[in-house]
DNA sequence: CCGGCTGGATGATCCAGATCAAGTTTTGCG
DNA sequence: CGCAAAACTTGATCTGGATCATCCAGCCGG
């Protein structure tokens, strides 16, 4: 809350980059503090959106990089036969429109799941900023790689995983992105609907809901509504990887 | 060949990015021959691979980025049980690396398929060259950013398709990169084994065989050990969106 | 407060693709 | 060349998750 980035308290709605708890996630390892004043210059504010609301289609012109300040945003695309495919939820801290650099087009539509606010980073007048500002490039350059590492993961979820092991990894992967924004790990709100995570995951509504009722009834998590509190931890962190051991389970269990 | 390239012919194994019938897949749109030059100059050879070695394994620090100038590699991930699951296969021209810039390690294993033969860029001597070149700064934005979509892709292939669409996409995919990279587009030599397909598919080296089986039946393809001549080339697009349409099919078919 | 609507849960049945089980071909190598 | 291992094919059977069919709980507008 330094007063020298009183100048770009444009409105309650202030961008600052040096004040936001964002900043570590947003440029991993930070810059200098003069780096990230001029950053702050070229940073825009954008109207926050509805649930409901689009941040850009698949097709819009790229001009700028999204990062999210607060909510929760779903990026998807829609295929030939006109349904769509999750690719991913967006949670505060990260960056959305990375994959549009390349052709200057969006190749995703990104949505609101809940009002959500952002930062939005002209990308021409960024890459100008990186040729002054060596550590920035770098700064893009990890942050890219980083996706496309998050990605990777996300393929060996989908490709090999059994519709528990890719569930327990969601929740798994979602806490953990909770717990560095500094909330609970253990006891959180689904920002997406059943059939949301289905899609994303590649499984049915019916069988998300299915394995949620079961990993109550293993008393692996509690369940209300889109409320999850996660009861056993480790249990849970087992069944990412197929292991079945923890805490005695109810069914076919380890033993005979 | 013109002879200002000839300093930097240091062997047979001459790198010279602007004889390179590649460099416009590795820097799309291209850079100034000046730039060229200046890239070339931090641009390093490899001792080529045999089927079967390595070029780096998951952990090994990162230093350089790899650009495949022939052969074929394959990509993947081991995970904590210890099973593979394969995250790509590289042809000549696309990169290897990339996802290794965040964390400073390696995070998959790349292992030639076959005989291969690659360019190594010094990643922190091609980021200084970008503070030079603005030009080339943007190639690099441009190359990750292509390298995200095409995983999102992916992800879209696993998450949604069936056995029969995820083959006839996987054919259709290598086959216009191979044509980009001027070889037939309709028959070619499957560098992967059918297991490492399946691998990468989520689909058993079983039904990977059957599939082709049955395409080779319905008249799509034909199939001579990995040999694949891709015969009904419209078919076999429509299969990748399980357009069940084009030419008359033997099984439970349109008309019969 | 009611009635309709959306999202979620749960049971019954079905099927694509996995698994199991042989064969067969190809390849690599002493 | 000959043999063994590896890669591939094909058939029979099984099963996890899809599909179909209800039903139920919140929620919203009037």
């Amino acid at each position: 809350m330094s007063s020298t980035h009183q100048i770009f308290d444009i409105s309650k709605f202030k961008v600052s980059c040096g004040n936001c708890s964002l900043v570590e996630l947003c440029l991993p390892w930070g810059l200098k503090v003069d780096d990230l004043n001029e950053l702050e210059k070229i940073i825009k504010r954008v109207r926050p959106l509805q649930r409901g609301d689009y941040l850009f289609h698949t097709g819009d012109k790229f001009q700028q990089l999204y990062a999210v300040r607060s909510g929760a945003i779903k990026a998807y695309r829609t295929t030939e036969e006109g349904n769509e495919q999750i690719l991913g939820f967006y949670l505060p801290g990260e960056l959305l429109g990375l994959d549009a650099i390349d052709t200057e087009k969006h190749v995703c539509t990104t949505v609101a799941l809940e009002t959500s606010s952002f930062c939005a980073v002209p990308f021409t007048r960024l890459e100008e900023l990186c040729q002054q500002i060596p550590g920035l490039q770098h700064q893009i350059y990890r942050l890219m790689s980083r996706e496309l590492s998050s990605e990777n993961q996300s393929l060996l979820l989908l490709g090999k995983k059994s519709a528990e092991e890719k569930i327990a990894t969601f929740l798994v992967n979602l806490s953990s992105r909770l717990h560095v924004l500094g909330y609970s790990s253990t006891e959180f709100r689904l920002p997406m609907s059943r059939q949301e995570i289905g899609n994303y995951l590649g499984l049915t509504v019916e069988t998300v809901s299915r394995i949620f009722s079961r990993l109550q009834k293993d008393k692996l998590i509690v369940i209300d509504r889109k409320l999850i509190k996660i009861v056993n931890e480790h249990g849970i962190r087992c069944m990412c990887t197929g292991n079945k051991e923890s805490s005695s389970k109810s069914r076919s269990a380890t033993g005979h």
